[in-house]
DNA sequence: CAATTTCTCGCAACCGTTTTCGTAAATAAA
DNA sequence: TTTATTTACGAAAACGGTTGCGAGAAATTG
């Protein structure tokens, strides 16, 4: 059916395929006249542009690719949201690619994106990622490349954050203020930046309140599955800590469902606060202290400096580094203290 | 830079355009040996071929659209891992729009797919949705569409959704057994078909149970904003109900939220079920009682059927209808009763 | 050795749109 | 009236692959 393409405008309105183009186009060369009479044609009957010839001859796909981790995160939801914000009012088409934190995959995915099929790539990189060569290689083909939260540090472009070592000195001088003594930074990654930034945070803020190294507990989940087998191995611990941060979202339900297996209780034998942005926080039992990352705001951010990379070649994305605040919500999770 | 093409190849090789084409697409009329050649040369060079360029040529583009209303909801972002892990396998690249759950929004995407930018179109529909023409309209363009979770009734194409109406029935009789005589239904629409299923589930349980149609309670949260205000002004109401079912997963933080103010216990004053598929259900305070649909399955399913709608012509999704059914999980949230 | 078949490859059209350039007609300036 | 300029449009070459067909060379057959 249909198949409407601008040569059956041309024929029906015994036009040339370039007039039925430049009037489409609204160009100077062709006269009001002839010009409604094409947009009228076009619209009776129902004719949609191809989108791919005209990338192919322009040489502008008008499309962007975001690659993520994972979307099943609140994190990535409401980035995504940010990003498609700003992608609608500019025009462009928006592909998900998801990594599921493997870097075969992440690279499978960069070195389609050097086809031409996409303008510009926003990328939370996954927490295996250590190597850079696939994401130059985007960068040397041309094609413009923003970080958002998972920056890969020797790479020099755009990236967009939230001050990471800052909210883990503000989590653990929060637990400390709550009384905690051993407090303890569950992680899922030894080389993603916004873990090691936010477990020095940690770490800065122990050593400065006189806590020595070793109290200085950093446990590592970076298997998925055996996420909640590891934290309960940790709870039941004889160096249970007393106080615990998660550096992401996911580690909280295995935790406080630990938790609630153990008998042990959240905020007296054990004040939580997480790095997340979960909306059901204020509801959790208990009520969960969050450091709440402006999930949305740092999508927009780096939606926005993706396109000025792609629409000024005049922009230098090298050196741009926006990082936006997250900001601590005090619950019950960490009450207690003074 | 880089601009490397199959025209490129061709030149540094000494052979033609089509011989290049033929043997990277491991032709039966190329002799091994060249093969070889071409591939070992792409590789050296980084070849990429243009998707573009052979889309607009096989007038195929191995793309295809998921509509949403919104992606900050788990129940959507597990359906979008469903539909990504199929699309994977088979190849296909994934644009994601969102119709924030306006009719207009959807129209415009829809539109734009007509234009040959994908080859098929998964949907669930904006609660603003009444009109069909915008999906009809697809259909006619031959584009190949399958519902899932949100239909549209009145189309004759492939729908994948979870059983609405025992849900909506199983939710209720749950209520009654655990001592309900007024239980409410929240819903968010009065033209989706998730809800009206859901809602008629209620009904036909209440109705079955002896309850006049005057305390069938049903409330229409149609505007996210207000959501709060209307839900809080429904528990301080004088026929405030012992039982609430809200109807999709936004429901359930203001209800908490507003119970928590008023000073109303959950489930000792008013028993809460949701549909919903949050993970944080089994730490919420108390623990929220819910039907969890099988979102990751509902999308792989409708993907897997769209795929064989696009690439099998002689199948026929018209008839199609899977329904893949939700489970209670019963948590402290409506405990009491018998 | 001639006739036929098989193996490789190149030519050229095509997909739908954009864009440069050329040109005839209409209008303005001389 | 002649010349210059503007206006409105068409022809054709791209963009990067794909594919049907034809043709020469090599291999097979009779």
């Amino acid at each position: 059916m249909s198949k409407v393409n601008i040569k059956v405008l041309a024929e029906q309105l015994q036009l040339s395929v370039s007039t039925i183009s430049k009037a489409l186009r609204d160009s100077y060369e062709i006269s009001d006249e002839t010009k409604k009479k094409v947009l009228e044609l076009a619209a009776q009957l129902n004719y949609v542009p191809n989108p791919y010839a005209s990338s192919l001859r322009k040489k502008k796909s008008k499309t962007i690719a975001v690659v993520l981790p994972e979307v099943a995160d609140n994190f990535f939801s409401l980035a995504i949201n940010g990003i498609q914000s700003i992608a609608e009012t500019k025009g462009y088409h928006v592909l998900i690619y998801l990594s599921h934190e493997k870097f075969a995959n992440e690279r499978t995915i960069l070195e389609d994106c050097q086809s031409g099929r996409v303008d510009g790539v926003l990328i939370s990189i996954s927490s295996e990622t250590k190597s850079a060569e696939h994401i130059i290689k985007l960068q040397a083909n041309n094609i413009p490349v923003v970080f958002f939260d998972r920056e890969q540090e020797s790479i020099e472009t755009a990236r967009v954050t939230t001050n990471d070592y800052d909210c883990g000195l503000m989590a653990a001088n929060h637990l400390l203020k709550k009384g905690c003594r051993k407090p303890a930074f569950v992680s899922i990654s030894q080389s993603l930046p916004i873990c090691l930034n936010r477990e020095e945070g940690f770490k800065a803020a122990l050593t400065e309140a006189g806590i020595p190294e070793a109290n200085q507990q950093i446990i590592y989940c970076t298997d998925n599955d055996s996420m909640y087998d590891q934290i309960k191995t940790i709870l039941q611990n004889k160096h249970r800590p007393d106080g615990l941060i998660a550096s992401v979202e996911k580690i909280v339900t295995p935790v406080y469902l630990a938790c609630h297996e153990l008998g042990i209780h959240i905020p007296e034998d054990i004040k939580v606060i997480a790095f997340a942005t979960l909306d059901t926080a204020p509801i959790l039992n208990p009520p969960l202290t969050t450091i709440t990352q402006p999930a949305f705001e740092i999508g927009k951010a780096a939606a926005t400096l993706l396109f000025k990379g792609i629409e000024k070649s005049t922009f230098d994305l090298s050196k741009e580094r926006m990082v936006i605040p997250s900001v601590l919500i005090e619950r019950e999770s960490t009450a207690g203290g003074s």
